[in-house]
Order: structure tokens, then sequence, then C-alpha cells
DNA sequence: ATATGCTATGTAAGCGCTTACATCAGATAA
DNA sequence: TTATCTGATGTAAGCGCTTACATAGCATAT
């Protein structure tokens, strides 16, 4: 920093100015030890009349705590983020804590030196698949507080995670399609690969269709990669090949905003000649034309409870290892209901 | 930390396993000063053997660098924030700065201390106001680094900025709906108060009117607060009272939403019975129903300048004061134009 | 040969805090 | 009364770095 060095103020002016000692104001700002009501007074006097704000480098250095905790995501896009970073923002605040928040640009196996870690942060909270394995494994195994949001914790580690209910809301919106509606022939769009939400809704699409004793088809599941744009290539491109199927289950909204561009522009007609609905319930999706029938996730809850997992992690208490938020059916007009 | 102790590898260890001292150690990592290349190989090696990672707060201390820049907002909502952040975090990354976020909670007189300022990052990015004037005086007089985003600087100080067309947008806005569509009776849902994009725009909307000698009338003009409720009840307010306009100029799209939603709760249709447009152009406003028209701000554009310029002050280098970025017109049905 | 200037490296003094330990009253126990 | 404890405060040793300054070797100028 450039500042003025005389207007630089420390715990030493602060001890001057209240005649005591560095010792003693630490005690009372930190409301560490013994100090009598009437020297604290001295202390919050003299701290307000220069206006003395302590060093978090110097407080970090020498207490080898830093009271901020990280956030590694993948990528800040999609609807998805934004309730999740209001969740985890409010949450560290209200728990005093500072944010430090990184993307890993989507690059899972990204190379180290990673931003974010021991010597930053008091802990971190790791976004789906932001961090790779071996980083995640050499953190834990520091004893290093973590909290997995929206993924599991590999297998040995035992690291708390806090996720939603994917499969239970990918199945019963597959029910609801084949009890309700009475589909059978159900296409589906899948999330990227290394994404874990991803997996878990495909696996509640399988387990939906087994439970109907329908035959799982290989050639009515396509890529959608949470994207739209992706999407709306994958579902050409069925098209093209002659897509025989009365509805599609896009694995997040995003993806189904592009299957529903794709259909459009092919003039098939949502719901009548097939149905669509997505997974999330992003803001856009009650805006759609149809309205889009999806699976809703708490994902401010999740963050939330991530950070609140976290804080007792840090504090050396003790959390559940997984936390599974429910999610829920929001039935619109995409899927034929009315 | 509770982090295991002899697990711990500090500049110390590295010095001694490449047989260099802890100055050389420092001067290979920061590139600063002269060092044999065959030295510099062996502290590198030493660094990779010892998986060695500096020390952020030790760094900070040392060298009254914290390599971090801070950025405040009111909240973390609205569709507006996502291209911003998005905009922040990517710059800032390759920059080689890391982030640290706080969000004031929409009380821009909040009261300190304030969570980010001088003591933990190298420079602040200040959106809107997010931070009360007194602070910003404070700060700007230690010559702390500080860029403004969407918000200019208070007079007398000179603190650079960077935001968006604002009057010019709704001066053309306005214009269009003039000119092109022949409204004459056109509301305007302002934003609040204490924001500076709020106060732009409407001026924009004043002095379009003026220029075509549409008298401006007091009636025509509600709160939309920059929200999709307040916009609703405002506008069924307007309806109530018999509203009688040819079109609504929301200040920005979240209220025109409200205000669409509003319109056809009455029955009314638009655009036929009355147009509506917004400022923005978030994702939504082409899945509307009629898809809105209105005016495209480069918010990510902003936040990238903002981060850029930040750190040019950082460095001690000059930068233009002001920067302001073109919006544009985005027609599309709600305006009546089709 | 001596002076001079580089370049490459080491030495050590902090940076602004926290905290173990020391100190010193005054209260309590014996 | 003296030993013991307890509460309030001070002393000072780091925390892990950066960086001014010192040093030493060697090439070049004188």
């Amino acid at each position: 920093m450039l500042l003025d060095d005389s207007s630089r103020i420390t715990i030493v002016e602060v001890a001057q100015y209240a005649g005591v000692s560095t010792a003693t104001v630490s005690r009372v700002i930190n409301k560490t030890g013994p100090v009598l009501p009437e020297t604290a007074a001295k202390v919050y006097a003299a701290i307000e009349a220069l206006n003395y704000k302590p060093n978090a480098a110097a407080r970090g250095l020498a207490s080898r705590r830093t009271n901020t905790i990280g956030l590694l995501v993948d990528e800040i896009s999609g609807e998805f983020f934004q309730p999740m970073l209001r969740g985890i923002e409010v949450t560290a605040r209200a728990s005093g804590m500072d944010l430090l928040i990184s993307s890993t640009g989507g690059m899972s196996q990204s190379s180290p030196p990673y931003p974010l870690g021991e010597n930053n942060t008091d802990g971190l909270i790791v976004f789906a698949d932001s961090l790779p394995q071996e980083e995640l494994v050499r953190l834990h195994k520091i004893g290093f507080p973590l909290v997995l949001l929206h993924r599991s914790s590999p297998s040995g580690l035992n690291i708390p995670c806090v996720t939603v209910e994917n499969k239970e809301g990918a199945r019963r919106m597959v029910d609801y399609l084949v009890e309700e509606r009475g589909y059978r022939k159900i296409a589906f769009l899948e999330g990227p690969d290394s994404h874990e939400d991803a997996y878990w809704r495909k696996l509640g699409y399988e387990e939906s269709l087994a439970v109907h004793d329908i035959p799982f088809n290989p050639k009515l599941v396509s890529l959608g990669e949470f994207d739209e744009t992706q999407a709306r290539v994958s579902v050409s491109q069925w098209i093209k090949n002659g897509l025989n199927a009365e509805a599609i289950f896009a694995a997040d909204d995003d993806s189904a905003i592009g299957a529903m561009a794709a259909l459009k522009e092919s003039g098939l007609r949502i719901p009548e000649d097939i149905a669509v609905v997505g997974f999330d319930d992003i803001r856009l999706a009650a805006y759609l034309d149809p309205p889009l029938t999806t699976v809703r996730a708490p994902i401010e809850q999740a963050a939330r409870i991530a950070v609140e997992q976290l804080v007792k992690v840090i504090r050396g208490e003790e959390v559940e290892a997984m936390t599974l938020l429910p999610t829920e059916l929001v039935i619109r007009r995409s899927c034929g209901c009315c």
C-alpha cells in the first residue's frame, strides 16, 4: 500500500494513548483474559479516538487464524450461482468471517498452486468438482477444515458435505411423468460427467424407469452439459435422427431451455407434441413459454448450511458427515399437466 | 488453524533444503533482485520437493501488500450481480489478485468498522452506494486505492469511476418511444433514491420529454425501486387510480417484470393496450411474454474495466477519472414494435 | 597494482499482532 | 502472621515473511 506512514496507527499507539500495554489492548479487543471494566473502557476510548483498526495480516500471522473462509467454485455463472453465493455471503458475515472467493475456471484438473488454502483461509467450501481430488486429499490429511457443497466426500476421507436430494428429485420427476402423465418414452439430457449433481440425477432417472419396467434406452440419452447451447445442439440432432419420445427430462433448467428452443425451431409444440421438464427451478423457469415443470433445489439453504458446518469444523466442533436437503416437484405447463 | 505443526513448512525450510538464505528464496519467489539461474533452480526444486506455499499473512505483514482487492456491494442479488461478479472475478484472477467480497447488506448507512479496508486489501471496488460517503472520504484521504463502479465520485474528491451511459440510454429509449412508436404519455417507474443509476435514468427520461415538448407529469412517475414486487404494487395502484398512459418505462428490467405482471393481472394487453420497456437487458428479458424491449448495459465489461483501473491505481499508474460505457437499445415486442 | 563498479548472496531488523510467562497486588486460607 | 492463590497487567518472544544494508567475488577502468 502506498499509504502515508504517519497515518498508520497500530496497537502500540492505542496502548500508549490508553496508558496500558499492548497485551491488554489485545485482550480487550479479543475478549481474552481478564481485564478491569475501567481499563477496558479506556482502551475502547483510545480505539475510538484514534480510529484504530487491527491489521488482519499481523493478526493472522500471530494467531495462525485468518478469520476468513474460502469459497471455491468452478465458474461463476448460471442462475445457479446467485442464490448460492448469497447464502454463503450472508452466513459468513453473520458468523463474523470474511469471504474469499476463487473460481478455478471450470478446470478441475487445474494445477497447483491453488489460490485458496491453508495459509490464507481458516477453512474452505468446495463446490462440486472445483478442486482436484488430490488437493482435497492433501488438505484433509493435514486436518484443514473443509466442507463440500453439491458433492460428496471421496471415499475413505470423511469430509462433511451438504447437497440436495438429486436422485430423489429426479426419480420423483420421472415417477410423475410416468404415473400422472402416462409417458413411457422419456428422453434424458444428462449433465457434465464430472459433476456429481449430474450423476445422481441420471441415476434417479434410471431408477424410476426400472421401477416402472421401462427398459433403459441409450438412444434416449444425450449430453445437455448443464448448458443451453449444448442441449440445443443435442436435441436438434435427436430430431434430425427421428427422436421418438413423449417427453424430455433435462438434467437442469438451462439445458431445458436449450431443448425447448430446439423443439420450437423444428415446429414441435410443447407440451402437445413433446413435454419438457428440467431441474433446479431457476427464476427463468416460471417465465418460459410454456412455464417449465422442474424440480426445485434449495440452493441458498444448502449454501447457508455449508457455511455453518464449516464454522463448526473450524471451531473443532462435530458436524454430521452428510446433509441432504429435500427437493420439490414444481409442476407447470411444460409437462402437459393442464 | 488446527494444523499439525510439523507439517508447516516455511521459507526457512526451503532455504535450508536449497542451501541458500531466506532472502534468496524470497528473491526467487518474487523475482526481485538478481539470482543466478542455477541458484534459482535449486530453490525451485526445494519448493517443489517440500510443497512449499508462502504464507499470505506474513507476506502481507512484511511487504505491506495484501495482493487482494476488495469488492463492496450493497446486496448480492438481482440478475445484475452475476455478470458483474464474473467480470470482477476473472479480471482479478488474471491480474494475479485475490478477491475479497463483502456485501454491506443494502444499508449504505451501516456503521463502522467496515469489513474491507486499508488493512486487508490493497484497494477497493465500491459498487453504487455500498459505502457511506464519510468512509469513502476517509479512505480517499489516506490515499487508499479506490475505484467506483456504477456511481460517480463525490465532488471534490477525484476517485476514478466506471459506469454506463444511463442517461443516454434512457434518453434514447424515450426518444424511440416518442419518435418511432408515437407515444406521448409515457409513465416512469423510478429506481431507488440512493442509487446513481436510478438518478441518471430518470434524468434521461425527463430530458427526452423536454426535447419532445412533452410536459413532465408527476402523476406518471412512481416508485419501482429496481424491485419486481414494488413495481407491481405501484402499477396496480396506478391502474386503480385510472392510469392514462401509452407506455411504461421501468428503470430496470426487474421492475418491468413487476409492471407486466400487474398489467396482465388487470387484463391489459402488452403492448396493444400499453407498452412496457425496461433497462439492463437481464437474461430473463428475452424470455418474457412479450419479450421485453430494454436498454442493454455492459455490466461485465464495466466490472472488468473497474478491476483493471484499480490494479493500475494500486501500482501507482494514472487512470482516467471517469469511464462511461455505451448502452444499447434492444428492441423486442413489448414496446409494440411489431 | 589499486580503485571502482557490478553481480550474487547473506544478515538481520522489522511488519503489527498474540500469547506464554513473569510480576505484583490484594484476598483467602492456614 | 505467613503461605497460597487469584485476578489484573506487563514483558518479550515469536509468527513467516520482505528488504535495507553489508559483504564478497570478480571484471573493468586507472
